[in-house]
DNA sequence: ATACAATGTGAGTGATTAGTCAGTTATGGT
DNA sequence: ACCATAACTGACTAATCACTCACATTGTAT
């Protein structure tokens, strides 16, 4: 991630705060140059216009979130144990940072993001697109089509993030595993003997 | 459902092509009584606000959500057809109509809606909780935390929706009950013998 | 010390928009 | 036909906001 200057990340982090509580349209650059300390001139020195702020905090957020699960993950040849791996960083990353995962939740929703921005988006779960891929072809998991199985995934990822935030919980490692089982009573394989 | 006078009903489909399109903010009132074919005036006949005007779109596409389920809906006693069969109806209800589906996750999503309009957004689900909690009781299904289990029950199923729209898929019904399988493997309790 | 560049400032501008209201048209009862 | 009421119209207003630019300040090289 390149470094940011102290001028432009305290823009960044204001940003964040205002259009987490009062939304994109309803946050002018005017109070976020005062909540970041600086003049509305110089907000645009360090970005070309308010839309370029936003892609650039997305930016920030999307690299942090998966710069924060390359770096704890380990590896493992059990595709099971790798898959709770990243499953729980994810998730953790999500409610050690709910500022920045509720920006990127109303980011994706919004419609005023150019497709291009959808796209570089869909890049974020590709460490665990490649897993997944990887252990289906290993036979750990389920053989059906990856899109939809990665599409399940992430729901059920958001929808635990959304859960634990809204309701506080420190316990959150036992709400992780138990999503994790009802995840992979799911899609794993392993069940019975038939599958 | 109150029946909609002509012109209120034409301003809050024309508002929702245009909130789709463009989202809540950059869709100038105008412009919504332009595409109905009414004056900027008669919009504020019928809605006191614009901010109005969109909870009334929403009030109105969720109890229309509401009906399509409870009209279709066929009593059954066994537990997991029933769950299925409500499952279906949601999907199904997604996919026919993709613009009320869309509305509804944006408006959601913003952060302008009061906490008031949320909670009555919950209720939504109130058929479905209902029965997750029988089926809870009767022990067909895990017993877990009911508000854990409907937060990843909805996010299954919003992003099953999602993934149907996104890929245009006429196929749906073997989709649904793809879906509807992985759900019940994570949630059922009868794992092991039966399959 | 001086010159020059880089960085920062904030009042001002033009464009946009939610909402109004005085006046017009349509409707229905007698 | 006449009136009264309801529905409708759209030019207008007051406010807001993204962005600019002429100027001020700070930093740096010589």
């Amino acid at each position: 991630m390149r470094a940011l200057q102290p001028k432009e990340e305290k823009l960044l982090m204001a940003a964040l705060r205002l259009f987490n509580e009062f939304g994109f349209h309803n946050t002018p650059t005017s109070k976020i140059s005062k909540e970041a300390g600086v003049s509305t001139g110089t907000l645009y020195n360090y970005f070309q216009s308010k839309e370029a702020l936003i892609n650039s905090l997305y930016l920030y957020i999307k690299q942090h979130s998966a710069e924060y699960v390359r770096e704890n993950f380990e590896m493992t040849d059990d595709y099971k144990e790798g898959l709770k791996r990243i499953w729980t960083l994810i998730v953790k990353w999500g409610f050690e940072y709910p500022e920045f995962f509720k920006f990127k939740e109303s980011f994706c929703q919004s419609p005023f993001i150019d497709n291009l921005e959808m796209e570089k988006a869909k890049a974020d779960y590709d460490f665990l697109g490649k897993y997944v891929q990887a252990a289906m072809e290993s036979g750990v998991i389920r053989n059906i089509d990856e899109g939809l199985f990665l599409s399940q995934i992430q729901g059920v990822m958001v929808s635990t993030i959304k859960y634990i935030n809204k309701n506080d919980l420190g316990k959150c490692s036992d709400t992780i595993n138990k999503t994790f089982d009802i995840l992979w009573n799911g899609i794993g394989a392993d069940k019975g003997s038939v599958f």
